[in-house]
DNA sequence: CCTTTTAGTGTTAAATATACAATAAGTATA
DNA sequence: TATACTTATTGTATATTTAACACTAAAAGG
């Protein structure tokens, strides 16, 4: 019984390695992008892999996540997730490796502030184009995340995260479909949206060709919940509910 | 960067413990019940927590949810979820310990068969019962596993699980009424349980004054995967999506 | 035969979702 | 000034889902 093991001695067990991966998404030219970077060395020599790195004594799941990104990236503050646990014992050949895997949104804004270069192996993908077959079981990973986002897009304000501070309501529309991989009707999306009272009018324009763009910000509650805000009402399980 | 760092050695890297934990349900006299074991050394003496364990370098995660699920209860191949993964800093005085939370449901029927029996400090408690604050962050955990159950409850054949192998119609309606808290339509509850096909008719009988009760049986996939019974269309919100 | 209980079917109203059409409003540009 | 382009919004018809309630049938016991 894990802490309720009668005599507890730290140097009588053999210990897996734990580690945190982060799958970033963005939207990047109107496409959902991934983070990956790619591996120098054996295993899996060349191939492309998420970012990840070995949590510290001292820091929360939770905080090493948020340290990777940041070195990967140098984005602070966006939304962050936990996703699932991923332990089976040949997943790593070197040694047993744990990872606990966490989601990260990246808004569009946000996303050019990457200070990562350690050169040119680090990278954003469209999930449409992704490269080859990925190292360890990050394809397995990356599988779970995307399924995680597409189900939480439709009965929470996930997508909101994705957009910078201020956008239009089609430009929410556009993540809607890119997430969702579907076109989705135009009157119908902005009669839910605006009965739905989440956005906040900026009194901003965007002008350009045809009339001009009303640009809104996401009204937040206190705090950072989430606001509930279900695109569908109807939802398909996912795997960790 | 996780399984990216460059050159790998393990024996530079201090680790964590690596443990889980299983809260594990079962309905007893109509009632959700929790079990919990009693804690005879420091720290958190005396207090009720959690059965779990260290996992094993060899074994699966969910390998080691079933081994201490069989060790607490002595009951196999019932239905268990990754639920998440606790890992703060503090959690446990003596060193970092992070430890992957599983919610195991055991049917009534197999309940029974509970060998566990390192004498008087294991036992079932009610929901509505809980026995003081809980050794370590267990209070949160079983928050979190209450909160993941209610919600997937409404959407996924999980309530299957908490019957006996055997079962009416009628039981199962009065499950979904006890876990939901109000009354649903007898007629309309036939046709959905009939139309989700996931039942199994055992040809058996129970006889009574009036018309003889069909029995039924819950129609598994293969492998573990959950049959996907919505009682409702909607369903707001769970933590982990 | 009458009662009791399970096991359904039928029917309807209401609410939601879906698809598609139409149009107004405001700006740029030819 | 005309028209083209884009956002923004309303209208409507159809389909699907949910919900409530009434009704029938089957099987057994007394």
């Amino acid at each position: 019984m894990s802490e309720n093991a009668e005599s507890y001695d730290p140097s009588r067990y053999e210990r897996p390695s734990v580690t945190v991966d982060v799958v970033i998404f963005t939207l990047q030219d109107r496409e959902l992008h991934v983070l990956m970077v790619q591996r120098k060395h054996w295993p899996y020599e060349g191939r492309w892999a998420l970012p990840g790195g070995f949590i510290n004594m001292d820091e929360s799941l939770e905080q090493a996540a948020r340290r990777e990104l940041e070195e990967e990236t140098g984005v602070r503050d966006i939304y962050l997730e936990q996703l699932y646990t991923f332990g089976e014992p040949g997943r790593d050949p070197r040694t047993r490796v744990i990872s606990i895997a966490y989601i990260a949104l990246v808004s569009a804004d946000k996303q050019t502030l990457r200070v990562s270069d350690e050169s040119t192996d680090v990278r954003w993908f469209a999930i449409s184009q992704l490269p080859g077959p990925l190292a360890f079981d990050h394809d397995t990973i990356l599988a779970a995340a995307l399924d995680r986002l597409r189900s939480k897009l439709e009965y929470t304000t996930l997508a909101f995260q994705l957009l910078p501070e201020v956008f239009s309501i089609l430009e929410l529309k556009h993540i809607y479909e890119q997430i969702l991989g579907e076109k989705l009707d135009k009157g119908n999306f902005y009669r839910k949206i605006k009965d739905a009272k989440v956005l906040e009018d900026t009194g901003i324009r965007r002008e350009g060709r045809g009339r001009p763009t009303s640009l809104y910000r996401f009204r937040r509650n206190r705090g950072d919940e989430q606001f509930v805000f279900r695109w569908r009402e109807a939802r398909v399980d996912d795997a960790e509910g």
